[in-house]
RNA sequence: GGGGGCGUGGUGUAGCGGCUAACAUGCGGCCCUGUCAAGGCCGAGAUCGCGGGUUCGAACCCCGUCGCUCCCGCCA
């Protein structure tokens, strides 16, 4: 070994001591003639001295050091002088005074600074990520993210589960998202994919009788970017036997439980148990399936007292079959007109038609363009409804589609949210969203499509309306959300041939379809599959939220900018002529493409 | 596929029609023996992403293009 101890670990108790250490320089101060180096390795920081009186050839040797040049240090652990201790470090009684120092390696100067938090474009970091990973920001996410990993290991392990690596190289399912396709050399033409999940392949473990599966798997998707989307990104991916909904539950509930308690105990979570919210619910109070649960300023319908109002707007959207719900925005009720107009075209950004407003001043004076179509009591009943008092902002969606007044509400909560400090990153308010609507009516396709995948057990109770009216049927799929984000989606899995196969049947998957991609699956089922289900929490934006990060890029070592390429090494790049022809592949470029 | 924002020394920013393009940091040199974001002095470093246009004059306005980023679509 290079070093005897870390940068981080030598204290009062060691001086005396002759160590090594080594690592790389985090800052140098020459005083004209007595040198310090804060060396520093991943483990902390610790200052070294250097005395020209004492050994002269070593502060030669030390006037030409640079930051991040890779140093060992052989010297003696001594005490700091009583004025000169530094408590930010956990080293600070100690310094190491410097006997031999050897670089190990020179530094050019950087393209942006380690040893200081700045702004530095994206870019810049990807392309020396290997730079950029050596900062405290981002050692602290790798750290984090490693921990997060090892608890949800060592919990599973413990509760008999086994890991079990399933495929890269699998077969191409086109529903859903695009697949990464792998081109085949031995079959020309034949091509896998990369999973966009391991979805089936964890299901047939069950029929293999594992009982208790788990993998941290990487998945594929070819869809374009977000800041918490990448190509590539981590689950937690794991699938029981033998269990029912709210096994699943109860178990990924008591492991992120212990597991925040134990990473992250600066954040506190809000509810426990976790709030279990239905679909419905969670749509008619927040206006989304992915709520924040950390404040209030719930959506409150009032397309009943809208109906016959006389303000148009309001009764055209509820005779059209949609509603009129708002939201009591509590002190802001001095909005300005600036304020509300840029509140009215933010919602139309969003596809909303505008934005209704009730103001209510500090002295309890109430302005609102649609007030005078409403009678008194009525009017009444609104801020009754909505919670009114003096200093609070009423907003209200009208549209002819439910879906947009949910959206519009939504988005307006959580931008409200965040101007008024209502979304503290402290706290965590898990919940569980369940009871799923199974199907929805595809417009462009003109038929049912699965909303979660088509693998999703119907709850028993909604077995008849599966022939009766497909739109109410519901899923036995559960949800985990957290702060607004979704963080996990499961469910029970169909474990029926017939059932499966009805499914397929209503989604308009013709069987001979079904069965090319599906047939290992549908034949296991034959063979004694036992009821299961799972559940696959993404690892990748949950060490995002306990590292306070604003992106997944920032908790993934080597990660893809937003148009998906890897700005380090420059992938994806042309293939050479020779590794085509090996795999039978002409590449046609899209104004060839036009041409033809 | 569509929309918004950004692009100025190595890095981070200012300048938004009239400059020799400013500041901080970093870099190079000199001074300084207890600092820890050390300090002081001096110096080098930018054809303002690229192309075209408007103008007496463009970093600044317009058009195009490229790159990055955010959002919509998309993500069973």
């Amino acid at each position: 070994m290079y070093k005897t101890h870390t940068c981080g670990e030598l204290r009062i108790s060691d001086v005396g001591k002759t160590v090594t250490l080594a690592g790389w320089v985090h800052r140098y101060r020459d005083h004209g003639g007595i040198y310090f180096i804060d060396l520093r390795d991943r483990f902390g920081l610790t200052q070294v001295v250097i005395n020209p009186e004492d050994s002269p050839e070593l502060a030669k040797l030390v006037a030409d050091v640079r930051v991040e040049w890779v140093l060992q240090v052989i010297g003696e652990v001594r005490a700091r002088p009583a004025d000169a201790k530094n408590p930010n470090l956990d080293t600070g009684d100690i310094e190491i005074y410097a006997t031999e120092i050897n670089v190990l390696n020179t530094c050019k100067p950087l393209p942006f600074s380690i040893n200081k938090e700045e702004n530095t474009d994206e870019t810049l970091r990807l392309k020396y990520r290997f730079l950029d990973l050596r900062r405290e920001r981002m050692q602290k996410n790798l750290i984090l993210r490693h921990k997060i990993i090892k608890y949800m290991r060592d919990y599973l392990d413990a509760k008999d589960f086994l890991e079990i690596e399933t495929p890269i190289l699998f077969k191409t399912t086109p529903e859903g998202a695009r697949d990464y396709l792998v081109p085949s050399r031995i079959y020309p033409g034949e091509f896998y994919a990369l999973p966009q999940s391991p979805q089936q392949l964890k299901q047939l473990l069950q029929v293999a009788g594992v009982e208790r599966y788990f993998q941290i798997a990487r998945c594929f998707r070819d869809e374009d970017q977000r800041g918490d989307r990448q190509p590539e990104f981590t689950q937690l991916d794991l699938e029981m036997s033998f269990v029912e909904r709210d096994d699943i539950l109860d178990l990924m509930e008591d492991l992120f439980t212990k597991m925040c308690k134990d990473l992250v105990p600066q954040k506190k979570i809000l509810f426990s148990p976790w709030p279990k919210l239905t679909y419905q619910e969670a749509m008619d109070r927040f206006g989304k399936d992915s709520p924040d649960l950390r404040f209030g300023m719930e959506l409150v319908n009032i397309s009943d007292l809208a109906k016959d109002c006389g303000f148009t707007v309001f009764e055209s959207a509820i005779k059209d079959g949609g509603s009129v719900r708002g939201i009591n925005a509590k002190t802001l009720g001095e909005y300005t007109r600036k304020q509300l107009d840029e509140l009215t075209d933010q919602v139309k950004l969003w596809g909303g038609k505008g934005l209704a407003y009730v103001k209510i001043s500090e002295s309890g004076e109430e302005s609102s363009p649609f007030k005078k179509f409403f009678s008194n009591e009525k009017w009444e009943e609104l801020l009754k409804r909505m919670e009114a008092e003096k200093g609070d902002l009423l907003l209200f969606v009208a549209d002819s589609k439910p879906a947009v007044v949910y959206d519009c509400l939504a988005r307006l909560r959580v931008m409200l949210g965040d101007r008024l400090g209502l979304r503290d990153n402290n706290k965590l308010a898990f919940c569980w969203i369940v009871d799923f609507p199974l199907f929805e009516w595809s417009e462009e396709e003109q038929r049912w499509d699965a909303t979660h995948h088509p693998f999703t057990r119907p709850k028993k109770e909604d077995f008849d309306l599966l022939s009766t009216d497909p739109g109410k049927v519901r899923g036995d799929q559960y949800d985990m959300v957290l702060n607004n984000y979704e963080l996990a989606s499961g469910s029970i899995r169909i474990h029926e041939r017939w059932l499966q196969e009805k499914v397929f049947d209503l989604i308009g998957l013709p069987r001979d379809v079904a069965r090319d991609r599906f047939h290992q699956i549908m034949d296991a089922f034959e063979y004694g599959a036992p009821p299961h289900g799972g559940i696959a929490p993404g690892i990748d934006r949950f060490v995002m939220l306990m590292a306070d990060e604003p992106n997944i890029r920032e908790v993934i070592a080597f990660p893809k900018n937003n148009a998906a390429r890897d700005i380090m090494s420059g992938a994806p790049s042309p293939a050479m002529e020779g590794q085509l022809r090996e795999l039978h592949i002409k590449v046609v470029y899209p104004e060839e493409e036009k041409k033809s």
